[in-house]
DNA sequence: AGCGTTTGAATTAACGTTTAAAAATAATCT
DNA sequence: AGATTATTTTTAAACGTTAATTCAAACGCT
């Protein structure tokens, strides 16, 4: 059987190193009010017994808990298991700035409708929240306000938008939406088409378009663009392109030479719709997507892709976190988005 | 400005329902030792103001924390972009579970050579771990030995090993190598090959193969199998199939009919690699995977290849853990595998 | 020697809960 | 009515830290 030892407490090692309680917390903490040689000799002690500080009585006592909650909220059309690969390499990126900077991670997935505002801050559970997630953001937006009114820090994955209350950190999916478009246009495409929702559901997905537009109406090409709405999902890009093509059939304006997918998933669909066809990718079509997951690289052709630097996108928001948990100014940072050139646009590399 | 009230505490609705602060706590844990009356009202009074319970105060006193973490560990061979998709859907379903159980969810990305064991569960954060990572298990062991004999809560994700103490919850490798393989050969495949690495460094992949293999064995058609190392990569399935490709050539023996492989995302590179060549997948050549990764239901032919139910998993990692806090009695785990008929099995569905 | 100043460590009071034990009140039974 | 029991509430002691305050010694200075 386990020795079951009790665990040891800062008294313990009070005892045996013949100093106070009070002198343990200090030297453990490196405190300069403690002189050197106590505090080695307290921590070897403490290092001896195993001893590591109880975090409720520590974060009780401070007041902090040095944690972070991050709230993941799901794309309520996607099931278990398609769930965005984009999040998880964020996640990963979140943890790993947490830990560099001495949080923990309190991770949720949450529902829309769930009463998650107020949750984990009010209980002293988490300093502050990051909030991740794409969908619908209605419903969504009335509990950020409160979330706000109510003085909790948090952070908020997405682009900086008046209507919405709080900090941001987020990608630029206009500038995105533009430099995928012109570099469709510098390899000489001339009939765009887009896939992808277009309305207000989905900020994301419409700052993206309004740079596709942009690039386009920049090289008088828009005229001809064609648009299709999808969620992110390779289904609807799969349900989309069908659509399309056969309104083309019916239609004297001819297909597009060029497609830009809202996400990668959508581009995923499109190119298994028209593998299915005689045209090819990319000679007769260029596709390209948007996020750069994991597959897209091994897709056929590659595909070619915008890439939110989820690395960068993860300090950022832990360090945007940290400085409104401290109170310091903080402001909405805007990444800069960078296209993956591959082979499904057709450039030659 | 914000309001910036003072966070409530039991006492302020002590105050004002006319009650002790004790009567407060009770009240609010719907005690039967306080009057159903008295109940209602601090339960009103507490909703009023906007009050949690601080969790900290609450886990110290309790001296437990209602929290779990998980400790994830990465395949050392892949970068950030490349984290194994299977690992995400495990984490969406240990989340939800932690959460129906009452139970925080503290994440943690690990190296092997960190010093995480003892950490948690030491330091009060966590009342158990859960240890979920693939990989090489040599110093792993170690520390799992170690965190056994410190008498920690834990529950290991994979196959139940009598080298590895402490209990297991995991999916039957063996199984679904097993059950894959002679779904190939009831459609009438002769000469197999397997990709995946079958040594002991990855426990998983070994098992996967001695299924293989006994499938083959009890048709007496092991003699003419091939078999060629790869890590879970696609890059490594690539160059796999391609060594193997290059051999069949020098040699008379001929070309595999069926190929097994240890991981979907070995499998997408075995169907890039065949691509290139004029070999009909699955005409000429059936590819399977492993893990029914999100995407294989969208490679070109779609990746017929075996489910680990992550659901389930994730249930039952997070029950037999809680079990195991509570000191019960726990044993370990073996989930059935089941195979995910596509097309790339040449299957007619 | 006498008096600030610095240094190092000890006392002690929080932090906000839960819960065992005591106390007060109400209900039931001779 | 008085004793016993059942119900409800209060008191008070933890839980293991941190940090403000206090205390004691040592040191430097006129």
């Amino acid at each position: 059987m386990v020795p079951m030892k009790e665990k040891a407490t800062s008294f313990d090692i009070a005892h045996l190193a013949g100093v106070s309680q009070s002198t343990v917390s200090r030297a453990l903490n490196n405190s300069p009010l403690v002189n050197q040689e106590t505090r080695d000799r307290v921590q070897r002690i403490a290092r001896e017994l195993n001893y590591k500080v109880d975090k409720n009585a520590s974060n009780l006592r401070k007041q902090k808990s040095s944690t972070i909650a991050l709230l993941l909220f799901e794309d309520p059309t996607s099931d278990d298991s398609m769930i965005n690969p984009f999040f998880l390499a964020m996640l990963g990126s979140i943890t790993r700035a947490c830990a560099a900077a001495g949080y923990d991670l309190l991770v949720s997935f949450q529902n829309l409708e769930d009463d998650w505002h107020a949750e984990y801050e009010d209980s002293n559970k988490a300093d502050g929240i990051i909030l991740l997630g794409y969908g619908d953001y209605t419903d969504y937006r009335s509990k950020v306000a409160q979330l706000e009114s109510q003085g909790t820090h948090f952070v908020r994955w997405g682009a900086p938008d008046a209507a919405h209350p709080g900090v941001s950190v987020g990608c630029d999916n206009f500038q995105g939406g533009y430099s995928i478009t012109e570099h469709l246009i510098a390899l000489g495409r001339t009939r765009f088409a887009f896939i992808g929702d277009s309305g207000n559901k989905a900020p994301e997905f419409m700052a993206r378009f309004q740079g596709y537009t942009e690039a386009l109406t920049s090289h008088n090409l828009y005229e001809s663009s064609l648009q299709s709405d999808a969620v992110s999902t390779e289904e609807a890009g799969f349900d989309a392109i069908q659509g399309m093509l056969n309104d083309a059939k019916t239609n004297e304006a001819g297909l597009p030479d060029a497609i830009v997918c809202a996400s990668d998933l959508i581009a995923m669909g499109v190119l298994r719709a028209l593998r299915q066809t005689a045209l090819k990718v990319p000679d007769d079509i260029a596709v390209v997507g948007y996020d750069n997951i994991a597959v897209s690289a091994f897709t056929t052709p590659a595909l070619t892709t915008v890439q939110q630097n989820t690395k960068l996108a993860g300090e950022l928001l832990v360090s945007t976190l940290i400085k409104a948990i401290s109170n310091e100014k903080v402001e909405d940072y805007l990444m800069p988005a960078e296209v993956i050139i591959r082979h499904s646009c057709g450039a030659k590399t």
